[in-house]
DNA sequence: CTGAAAGCGCTTACAG
DNA sequence: CTGAAAGCGCTTACAG
């Protein structure tokens, strides 16, 4: 059962074989005979033995590992996002035999941070990286594709050259808001707000071009008075709504959140000034929080899905890696309209 | 700015020096010169230069990276706490110039997980590793040990022969029970009951034993019908009140809570019953979970310093990496009572 | 089918 | 103070 010092010399020698085969065979090539393979992995499984990944990145393997980049401005997302989202990467890879080292960047603009990751690509310590929370264009990841390095970025997407080693993954944001439109004008609406979320990000620009989009198409003008500033936390929709009940008594009767957070705290906003959901305005979330279903009154939101969207984007990752294809990817996930208690019937 | 096929070799023949000179400036040798030195970072840094870790590591540095090891049965835990510690140990490590490679264990008992965490130390990925969640006694751990890797372990204890290579901390649970049954007795308590953690984690125990301990000190007896099963989770701690009120009518006037999950279940299960919390029954909670501050009663609680105690075990694991030193550790951080309005004078 | 040998990019005694 | 050389543990053309 010993193992720390065993090396594949060592496994050589009590099978009775050179160095090559061993190799060989732990690479599972073909020209082995199933004989000597047996002999060898028998070895190999009785003295527990694992090759040094030092060694066989020198000799050009891959190190079978990703670094994901949780950009986090400051405020450590307290919420279960975070978590999920880092198992779920971890799992993903896990079962392509990939391990994953996580890093916080507080912020991307920092010197000392922005060449730490590079020095994490340069020193091989990885074969690739996931980047969620990025901004529309981020010169890091710019760079770092530039380099040829391959990474998988959610919430951007191709540049004007498409380059296939940056792979870009999306939610339907168009779909959706088109949608929350379509639910909120058959209800009979057509005084429709909406509070955006931060608009250096890509989705909180397509999801606002959705709502721009889906307006027209219902043949609904936008009031500018109705369209608020937001940053996709909670804060945020509480601002944006006490600035929309303070300033003004001609109310939208529905308003779309940028996400459920901002949908919360539109809420708690709403309540505050002693009126209620959804009998004195509609609000309609985007994402379907853990919260959404528990909250009161339950939210009626867009379901997307985080998981799915992840396990795509870590495999196509890992398989670019892998086989070094030159197709260009983006990844678009669908979401659908989750019909709960926020809504009424005008 | 090129570097990807940097490497030493080259960083000499420009600086005009030997590749051993370098290495010598790279790892801080005190025999260069600050001119040669210079000279030689001035190249790498213009050159943006970074070693190939897995050759070093192959020379014999360290990997500079930790495996933090989530024992989490089933249930992603939801709550912010996985998050929090995360990103406390990716932090503490990162100031001393370490990498975190992060893995779930689902089924610490499965061979192929325990075969794949194994796998980890003997490639030589991590110098060293961290596990939350685990029980008392894992086995997994205890090879690991054994074999002099090196490891941090929450929540459990020296064995009996204590190991130098086995970092392990606590929170001073005794310490904590005895300020909630000093606050309790305080408050004229004398009917005080528990509701359990997990028993098969040395917290759930050593909090029982800190309960027992400290209603001896009291004078108070302890009613067998009040000592209550949990789990650490809300649901145990629902599922144990709910018990206790359906089965007797002779109730104590106060309860400890395993931790804040417990009493958040506790409390729901008092309230179903159209009873209420202090009136009725007080609650007394342990860690001061981010929710209970917030809770509805506020929950009076023992606070712990997560942060602190990952800060420690992290810094103590890495300093036992590089310094190899031989004393034996144990963490114990101390945890104060928070008092809030769960608890009333009898 | 399989072994001997070169090479991956570092570090570190060793010798001067 | 500094260079030449061996060694770390693998992989993979190359030759047979």
């Amino acid at each position: 059962m010993k193992n720390s010092k065993m090396k594949s010399e060592e496994i050589a020698r009590i099978a009775g074989v050179s160095r090559s085969t061993v190799s060989r065979v732990i690479n599972n090539y073909s020209n082995v005979p199933a004989e000597t393979r047996d002999k060898v992995m028998k070895v190999i499984r009785d003295y527990n033995y694992f090759p040094s990944v030092s060694a066989q990145v020198l000799a050009g393997k891959p190190v079978r590992t990703l670094g994901l980049f949780l950009i986090e401005p400051g405020n450590v997302s307290s919420d279960s996002l975070t978590n999920m989202l880092l198992v779920s990467v971890i799992e993903n890879a896990s079962e392509l035999g990939y391990y994953i080292l996580t890093n916080i960047i507080r912020d991307i603009t920092n010197t000392d941070t922005v060449s730490s990751v590079k020095e994490m690509f340069i020193q091989n310590r990885i074969d690739g990286g996931i980047f969620i929370g990025a901004a529309i264009r981020e010169p890091l990841i710019d760079e770092l594709t530039a380099e040829g390095y391959i990474v998988g970025v959610f919430d951007q997407r191709q540049l004007e050259y498409s380059q296939p080693n940056r792979i870009v993954a999306n939610f339907n944001n168009d779909s959706g808001m088109k949608q929350s439109l379509a639910y909120l004008t058959g209800l009979g609406h057509t005084r429709i707000g909406v509070i955006n979320g931060d608009m250096k990000r890509l989705s909180g620009q397509t999801k606002y071009e959705g709502f721009q989009k889906a307006m027209r198409m219902c043949n609904l003008d936008i009031n500018p008075d109705w369209v608020l500033p937001g940053d996709f936390h909670e804060r945020g929709g509480y601002v944006a709504m006490n600035t929309l009940l303070n300033k003004t008594s001609d109310l939208p009767t529905a308003i779309i959140a940028a996400n459920d957070s901002v949908a919360f705290g539109a809420i708690r906003a709403i309540k505050e000034h002693g009126m209620n959901v959804p009998e004195d305005m509609s609000i309609i979330g985007f994402d379907d929080h853990l919260l959404s279903e528990k909250y009161h009154p339950a939210l009626t939101t867009i379901r997307i899905d985080f998981n799915e969207m992840l396990r795509k984007l870590t495999t196509d990752v890992i398989v670019k890696i892998e086989k070094g294809t030159t197709d260009v990817i983006e990844i678009t996930i669908e979401c659908s309209l989750i019909v709960r208690d926020s809504c009424r019937r005008i």
